[in-house]
DNA sequence: TCGTGACGTTACAGACCGGTAACACCATAG
DNA sequence: CTATGGTGTTACCGGTCTGTAACGTCACGA
């Protein structure tokens, strides 16, 4: 038991993964279960036996989406320990590589503009992952000194929100080019004004 | 001829109207043909009549939203003839309107995001526009006295949309309630360090 | 050896989708 | 009166979608 090679997990993981990165490049509406499913390697049945249904399969993916970029909060601390400044920059640094490798925008917020039935099961999971993604940000930003955190925090998020839809409309070439400059540039005049 | 009245106008426009506003509401991929014909009161044989596809209704759509922001440009103008910067302190205070009122994004970045396939023609439509849209502001920028007024316009419009997407995940209360306080902050900053 | 549970296969239901064909209607212009 | 063009109606095509039923297979553990 619990072989577990990388190449061919279980089904379930399979699936996961699989939709996630289908998700991501196709949109939600733009991919079926029969797609998903072809792609894992797997069929219909085997994902109804492990996901109650494609929304059910949605909010796992969020949530599968949202652990991983936890992950790189963890690294952040890990390569500059204690150092929350640095942990900043390197913020502005990951999320500037995101905006020039990735194209697409992020996942939740994809599936906010997607999913625009107010009573869809995911929206609460979405609103519950941006806001603990938030606090992270705005503790980070505090525990850097910097006087108004929330302020900052809540600008380089939706200038980071914006330059990540900017993409999807006109490409990397356009307004989200300049967005390490406007993020550093912000982060400098809040320094400057810190209420210490 | 042409009696034009507003509650009966000519099945075109009554779709080309309907389908704005439920593409709007509702997502592109969230609303088929039948309905928007049954809810413009004609029907699918019509619809087809004036418009070659889907596709082609998503792009007039499209630009007829534009041309709507378009008028609101003018009004700029005319409601502060000469002062550019009180036309950009405008430009601030309607975008905030929007995202108090609204609730749903932009139509041409929902559009990019929905419509993920990267030769779709309405997407060449979207960039298009958008790039005409930062032209404008940009401009604005540069007329009311900004030294760096591309920066600036490409900041507020990375903010703004950043703003109207993160509506839709965590509504009104989150990070957007801060915009008029973040680009009055950043006009007041750029304005500073002017390069006359 | 036998049972059990996870997985695969096929087929299907029921709904919706975009798009088209054929035909009836009706106001207006000539 | 008649011709014409815009419109409405019905029915349909082929495809895709989510989700389910029934059955077969296979590994593993008791």
């Amino acid at each position: 038991m619990e072989d577990g090679t990388v190449e061919r997990a279980r089904p379930r993981d399979r699936i996961l993964e699989t939709a996630q990165d289908m998700f991501h490049k196709h949109g939600i509406k733009g991919v079926g279960i029969d797609a998903i499913t072809e792609a894992a390697g797997t069929n219909k049945m085997t994902l109804y036996r492990h996901f109650d249904s494609k929304d059910d399969l949605i909010i796992q993916c969020l949530r599968a989406t949202a652990c991983k970029a936890g992950a790189m909060w963890e690294k952040f601390e890990t390569e500059h320990p204690g150092d929350k400044l640095a942990q900043l920059h390197a913020w502005v640094r990951i999320a500037a590589d995101m905006l020039r490798a990735d194209g697409r925008g992020c996942d939740m917020a994809n599936a906010a503009v997607e999913l625009s039935e107010t009573d869809h099961p995911a929206r609460r999971v979405i609103k519950e992952l941006k806001e603990a993604q938030r606090d992270r940000l705005v503790t980070l930003c505090r525990d850097a000194g910097i006087g108004q955190a929330e302020l900052l925090a809540d600008t380089l998020s939706l200038l980071l929100e914006g330059a990540r839809v900017s993409v999807q409309s006109v490409g990397t070439e356009g307004p989200s080019a300049q967005f390490v400059r406007m993020a550093e540039g912000l982060i400098v005049s809040f320094r400057g004004t810190a209420a210490g």
